[in-house]
RNA sequence: GGGCGAGUAACUCAGUUGGUUAGAGUGUCUGCUCGACACGCAGGAAGUCGGGAGUUCGAAUCUCUCCUCGCCCA
């Protein structure tokens, strides 16, 4: 054995043994299993997936261990928006737009890309010696993975569950998309508020309305005024004129309007703005003739829209305003406004800005037809198994985050107005009627249509919508294999925090309506990464770490250059050169995978924010070292017997604080505290075992144990640090612990 | 506005449900090239447990309040 342990050179002969082995223990009773969840085929893998794998292996290792038939599931996720993104910008850098090129060459094009990605991929996880079977491998835009979604769509369809409606969505203009409210961010800045006057008909008073976006005048359709509120009570029933255009806006009064808001008055935009668009379907506000009219009939309902697709204004908008983007119009407006008088004044105020997450564009409300997914009646039966016990969150009180989002939730917006994603399976003919079914083919039959024409449905749907049937469609479904039988529903997910709401809840609300069936009873959620001040590691930043960096080493020069590359920021490359070079004037040491795996598991507390620390990293590289030496010495003495045998009182001691260790460390598995039970291990190896059992044994000369219970503890420790233990095993007592 | 979380040694964090002198890793200080290991060994220093009040025989832990920071939802 050499003198200090090598982990690069033994690591990769066993992530080349075991990723062509496959766990199995095929006649137990008892099973485990787990979904990954698939990392995005948009690059390579960060130092949070490497934390969650190295805490599902832990977990598919000590069940495999422990006799049952334990399950992986390994695949990745096609990712629509992300992925269609890295690929436009790949292509921008050779000065092709995708439109240019087409839908059908650009899908090429993602398929090359998701190849390149997929490969990275797979041999980092293999790298990271994670123990799933490579056969079963699954990509959620893969054919079989493809019917599921189609069959999952129409069955929703026809079980009426999923609908198309014409309302307002969560427009990105630079994508031009729709995108979910969960993929708006909000950011708080100072911005400004506008009042301005809109002259009464009929005489010389005006009612002065408040707003922070006055730009989306044009679209207004009525006042609202409080209807306790002294100083407008005789305006109800009156009508307002829109500056500019002379629309004529009736004056309601509704106690939706909050009196110490503004000036009292609210100006109805139905087309543009969330909460308008609700107070204009309970008016059923239409315009006729430059007239808006209120009714109680629901098919009246007309917002108006102002914009275009790319959020410049369109033929509803009057010259000069129109065909301008929004900013312009918006300063043209308060311009002339500002001409004619009726802008009273202009405040500081605290706005909210909802952006696009992967844009980062201002996101415009806007009327359109998208695809729905009820989730009311779905989200009461997923609550239903959570508040029975049925499926644990751990830590437990992410069940609180949970039921903020699901006793809240909304119908789920599934279609996307971009190419990368599984093509919505629903045609039209020519007067718009929708057909839904697997095929034109199969639509044709389902429906009993003649040759009328058909077009299927431009759109795609929503990664998250794939996503979401993961846990049962990755084991076969709809077909019901061997796979699904065994391993479903799953013992435990192992996921972040910030997807509890995209895919946590979301495959709890699936897999019960096509399964009947829970997608899995516990659920591990991890806090995440951050660098070692806190701070979320991102390319801007300057302060990402990848872990393959971490395992290798690398030179401060190669650091620095992989850290600068591809930065979208223009000058911002030397601030992280200076940034860098202080924090690693030697670059990174290598520090081998099994510290690193148990560096994750000391870090897995029970917080939302973990900061990754080389102090650590550093700590549990001695500590494998620590084992090596120890493995090295006992070497040294032979093979007197094979099993443990108590002969005085140091071996007595030692066997039972063993056995506390084992205790303890069980109990902290089943608690998902792989941090205390890492610390067990720790302390009992270099504290106990080394430092006062092995010194003893050197003393007395009774060493005939130390063989039999190294290699008790090498069984113990190998999920915690499986290519160390496996060597050790390989080399002293010639066996496979896995 | 509603909800959640954090504040413990120089740094990063534990503190397993109220019980001895509050722990770990890293860093730091002193001494060790003695036969597994200097990625080591032996020893040491280091904390008003964010502030205040309360409950209790006993509080980092429970209650109230205030301060600072972070996140999520509207």
């Amino acid at each position: 054995m050499d003198k200090r342990y090598d982990p690069i050179e033994v690591e990769e002969k066993w992530v080349d043994i075991w990723s062509k082995e496959i766990l199995t223990n095929k006649d137990a009773k008892e099973t485990f299993s787990q979904v990954i969840p698939p990392p995005n085929v948009t690059g390579t893998l960060h130092m949070g997936h490497s934390f969650q794998y190295a805490i599902m292996d832990f977990y598919t290792r000590y069940n495999h261990m422990s006799g049952k038939k334990a399950h992986w599931q390994v695949g990745s996720d096609h990712a629509g928006i992300a992925t269609q993104l890295v690929v436009e910008n790949n292509l921008a850098k050779e000065s092709i737009d995708r439109k240019d090129i087409g839908r059908e060459k650009f899908i090429d094009e993602v398929w090359k890309w998701k190849d390149f990605s997929e490969n990275k991929i797979q041999s980092q996880i293999k790298r990271l010696g994670c123990s799933v079977d490579w056969n079963k491998y699954r990509f959620t835009f893969d054919e079989r993975f493809t019917k599921a979604v189609n069959k999952a769509f129409i069955d929703l369809y026809r079980k009426d569950k999923i609908y198309r409606g014409y309302r307002l969505v969560n427009w990105d203009p630079s994508l031009k998309t729709a995108v979910s409210d969960l993929e708006v961010v909000r950011q708080e800045k100072k911005g400004l508020i506008w009042h301005i006057n809109y002259p009464i008909e009929d005489s010389n008073n005006y009612i002065t309305v408040a707003t922070t976006r006055p730009e989306t005048l044009f679209g207004d359709m009525a006042i609202a005024v409080n209807p306790n509120d002294s100083r407008y009570k005789s305006m109800i029933g009156k009508y307002a004129l829109l500056p500019f255009v002379n629309r004529k806006l009736p004056i309601i009064g509704d106690e939706y309007v909050d009196m110490d808001f503004g000036t009292g008055c609210l100006k109805i935009t139905p087309g543009h703005d969330f909460n308008d668009y609700e107070i204009g379907k309970k008016y059923n506000l239409h315009e006729k003739d430059g007239t808006v009219f209120t009714s109680k009939n629901i098919d009246d309902f007309k917002p108006i829209n102002i914009f275009n697709d790319d959020a410049w204004t369109n033929e509803n908008v009057p010259e000069p305003f129109n065909d301008l983007d929004r900013f312009k119009v918006r300063k043209l407006a308060i311009k002339e406004l500002d001409k004619l008088k009726l802008l009273v004044k202009e405040e500081e105020y605290d706005i909210s800005v909802p952006r696009g997450e992967r844009s980062n564009i201002v996101i415009e409300p806007k009327l359109s037809n998208q695809w729905y997914v009820k989730t009311s009646e779905m989200a009461k039966k997923a609550n239903k198994e959570v508040k029975d016990g049925n499926i644990k969150f751990h830590p437990k009180n992410w069940v609180k985050t949970y039921f903020n989002w699901m006793d809240n939730i909304e119908d789920w917006c599934i279609s996307r107005q971009i190419w990368w994603g599984h093509r919505i399976p629903a045609w039209y003919d020519e007067e718009g009627n929708i057909y839904v079914g697997e095929s034109e083919d199969d639509v044709r039959n389902h429906y009993k249509l003649n040759d009328i024409e058909l077009t299927q449905d431009e759109d795609v749907l929503d990664t998250w919508f794939s996503s979401s049937l993961w846990p049962f469609g990755s084991l076969g479904w709809p077909e019901n294999t061997e796979d699904l039988k065994d391993f479903f529903p799953t013992s435990l997910l192992v996921t972040g925090f910030d997807i509890i709401f995209f895919w946590v809840a979301r495959m709890m609300m699936m897999s019960i309506e096509f399964t009947g069936k829970i997608p899995f009873k516990d659920v591990y959620v991890t806090g995440l990464i951050r660098d070692e001040n806190g701070q979320k590691m991102s390319k801007s930043k300057g302060n990402i770490i990848d872990p393959i960096d971490l395992i290798y080493g690398i030179s401060v020069n190669d650091l620095v250059k992989k850290r600068t590359s591809n930065l979208m920021q223009e000058g911002i490359a030397e601030k992280i050169e200076k940034k860098t070079r202080k924090q690693f004037p030697n670059g990174i040491e290598s520090y081998g995978t099994d510290a690193l795996r148990m560096t994750f598991f000391s870090l897995a507390t029970h917080t939302k924010d973990i900061s990754f620390e080389f102090g650590r990293l550093k700590g549990y590289r001695n500590f494998c070292t620590k084992i090596w030496n120890a493995a090295r010495f006992i070497d040294g003495y032979p093979n007197e017997r094979d099993l443990f045998k108590s002969l005085n009182d140091n071996d007595k001691w030692i066997y039972e604080e063993f056995q506390k260790m084992k205790e303890q460390i069980n109990k902290n598995i089943l608690d998902y505290r792989l941090d205390f039970a890492v610390n067990e291990i720790y302390e009992f190896f270099w504290n106990k075992f080394c430092d006062i059992y092995i010194e003893e044994c050197k003393k007395s000369g009774n060493t005939s144990n130390l063989r039999p219970l190294l290699r008790e503890i090498l069984h113990v420790f190998h999920p915690f640090a499986p290519f160390i233990t496996e060597e050790i095993s390989n080399l002293l007592f010639k066996e496979r612990i896995i």
